[in-house]
DNA sequence: TAGATTGTTAATCGATTAACAATC
DNA sequence: TAGATTGTTAATCGATTAACAATC
């Protein structure tokens, strides 16, 4: 008989999308190496996590492996890949070309992964017209035409924070499906147009209290 | 009778940790708008967190609030400022001066919160000798002298993942207390070194994941 | 005092780990 | 076939939420 069940795509978890960008690396590594296949149980020494929870992080996308045989480094990399969207590429652009945005608009990596560099704009009049990495720098009103007619998917969000709140306004507005969000303060998006932050001195924050816990449990 | 245990402090989870600089933001914002006090309540809704989290949170540092009132804003902003380390200065050094290193060189806003940048390294010669924000940049080979002369305890690793491994080793055994990791590799050091890693292309991967997610879930 | 709101215990939920039958 | 290792269920652990007595 068969299932009439609408196969209800199961909610994976933050927590597991979280750690694929980690298998990501570390397949590709492999793979690199020459590598053919890896047991959960290697890669588990490998990566310093349980051989329990690659499983089970795996099996929330479907079976993977082979039993007896473990898992083919390259078909789970490439299935990895898939998954989080790198076997497409995704437009992006900077709003803000202080040094944040000027730097991230030189890193190289990214286009290796399916992210273009495709703008970058500022209100700084003195800065429009320059250009970062053979792309110029835009003024801060083209925004929205550039944005629509260049297919850009995400923003890459290096503005101070008294400004952030109304570029979102106009991304959103544009249609922006991501904002990639380095200004200091939590945005208000509605559900559809997904956020990551990077919270920079969130991070040194935390750094700090390690280094204040551990030398308070051992030092003195 | 007087409690004979050691008092032992109960390590506090990561999960705390993580949120205890987002408080500490919006506790600073109600500050500077002249707030007096605020029920867990409150917080939690303009935070978006319930007010339980909130409670159970703060208690794990021991009561900062009183019944029948909440908390004093400036009060629990200064004790989340002290147990986040905020009180006294961090000296940091930025080992890489190309363009991401550079951009954190230039950002001032870790200076207002006590992160002192103190001296940023390359082993490219071109680049020594010119400086970021006022700070001269040293040839690599400076870098143990530099960090124990001047009380380093942090250092920012925006360095190429090829020489990364070499330079934690170096930093290690200089005495390191933290590392802040722009590299994208896991580093192996010796537990009471504090590791924080910013992985830029890794949170580009899961805003790829999200947005693959929610169109597969809607727009087909 | 009455009302408000914490601090804290108990209940629930979710994520991780362990175990093992299925199967290559 | 025997051995290896997955996929998956069950057990455990930890984190979040709910509830409420303590107390300002």
């Amino acid at each position: 008989m068969e299932e009439r069940e609408e196969k209800e795509e199961k909610e994976i978890s933050q927590a597991v999308i979280g750690r694929l960008p980690r298998y990501f690396r570390y397949l590709g590594e492999l793979r690199d190496d020459g590598v053919e296949r890896i047991s959960s149980q290697e890669l588990s020494g490998r990566m310093k996590v349980t051989a329990s929870q690659i499983r089970q992080d795996f099996n929330n996308f479907g079976g993977f492996g082979q039993q007896g045989y473990g898992y083919n480094v390259e078909y789970l990399y490439n299935e990895i890949g898939k998954i989080l969207g790198l076997d497409r590429n995704h437009n992006f652009v900077i709003i803000g070309a202080g040094n944040l945005g000027r730097a991230l608009g030189n890193y190289l990596n990214f286009e290796s992964r399916g992210f273009l560099f495709k703008g970058i704009f500022d209100c700084d009049e003195r800065l429009v017209g320059r250009e970062v990495r053979g792309v110029k720098i835009r003024d801060i009103r083209e925004l929205e035409a550039f944005v629509r007619d260049n297919d850009i998917e995400i923003a890459a969000l290096t503005v101070p924070k008294a400004s952030a709140e109304e570029i979102v306004e106009r991304l959103v507005r544009t249609g922006i499906r991501a904002i990639w969000n380095f200004a200091h303060v939590d945005l208000n998006v509605p559900e559809g147009v997904q956020v990551e932050n990077v919270h920079l001195s969130d991070s040194l924050m935390k750094l700090s209290y390690n280094i204040n816990r551990y030398m308070k449990e051992n030092d003195r």
